[in-house]
DNA sequence: CGTCATTTCGTAACAGCACTACGGAACGGC
DNA sequence: GCCGTTCCGTAGTGCTGTTACGAAATGACG
């Protein structure tokens, strides 16, 4: 009887990878609800209507972020060495946050003064790190990562976070050699050995 | 010949104290010129006039954030190990942004989208460091760190960093005991030995 | 003591933001 | 052709940062 509707779930989607847009291409401060419907072709109250508001659009890219990391980091493969598997994890971290540094800043700091993930987002957008943890488990079976589990990966994650956020900031060095070797420095500093032929 | 000026030096220092209140005690979201105009006492053109705009403001309140951290790092005695040093530093700034966690969020992660700081700005801001940088190099002399001095720095800078951001968000961990334990074994691992008397 | 010139101050406006009420448009049934 | 129902976007509200401009305050001078 009524017209057709068009404020679908298809154009929710399509409002998503838009806005996934505009946050890359505008940062921040160009994330205006009236630029994302214009870029996805659509209108403002649209947008409410299927996020609710502004902070409701915020959190699915916080969790689209989230899905993004954590199918990198199961595409990570595992080898028999645990070390070189942590590294690899920290590297699919940071290969991430390099590709995708305004939707990393979404999930890390916290860029939206009105946004803040609930304990519930950030449960649900736990993934990634709970593929840390068993890894970081291996490690310390090992013998080259000492401490608990649990404690051990969330001071890697720290260390990850803070280099992911200088790097994008600009702080960690000027060219990419020295981040390279700020990065590589770092994750060594993780583990207790020294990785085999280094000085 | 004309009234007296009411926009003098002494009523900018008196607004970048309300203003700092304001941030501690509102947060991002309700630092307002208005607000802070109220809590100053004074009107919104005055503040203008004083620093510009709110980005200016913003500015002073960075530098602040920065001298007293300066401050509080200068204040750390020097002893013979200058692995205590590093951790005593690491541990100054740790007690800085928990007394200070909206201050110190300004100073390292970019919560408000108008403002970043120019490299000028982070220069200026950039004592702290050099002092960490410096007792870092006692630590490579002494066999307990490896690497550049000022690469094991910035990577120190950057678990910090990643500590206090984590700490601040509550991602911690849930109690004081879990953030205390997790940052021991942050800093421990920096360190190539194991501190006496520990497993 | 009144008038004036000069400097300073705060009211009141502007544009742009998040958010929403509501009138009109688009359909199927008759 | 008309009507009832559903949906959509225009056009508003209130709040933000920012600023133009008229009013207020002062000392100098007649």
């Amino acid at each position: 009887m009524p017209r057709l509707k068009q404020r679908t779930p298809e154009l929710r989607d399509h409002v998503l990878v838009a806005a996934e847009a505009t946050l890359a291409r505008n940062g921040v401060e160009g994330f205006t609800t009236k630029q994302i419907a214009t870029d996805a072709a659509t209108s403002v109250p649209a947008i409410y209507e299927m996020f609710g508001d502004k902070n409701g659009l915020l959190r699915e890219l916080f969790f689209v972020g989230f899905r993004k990391l954590a199918a990198a980091v199961s595409a990570v493969p595992s080898s028999d060495d645990p070390r070189t598997d942590v590294v690899a994890l920290a590297r699919a971290y940071r290969v991430f946050s390099l590709a995708h540094p305004s939707l990393s800043k979404l999930m890390f700091s916290q860029p939206f003064a009105s946004f803040a993930p609930t304990d519930d987002d950030l449960a649900a957008a736990d993934t990634s790190r709970r593929a840390l943890v068993k890894t970081v488990r291996r490690c310390i079976d090992a013998g080259v990562v000492r401490g608990d589990p649990v404690d051990a990966s969330r001071v890697l994650l720290a260390l990850v976070q803070g280099l992911m956020a200088q790097e994008t900031a600009g702080w960690l060095g000027k060219g990419k050699a020295s981040c390279d070797r700020r990065w590589d420095l770092a994750l060594s500093m993780f583990f207790l050995t020294l990785p085999s032929g280094e000085s």
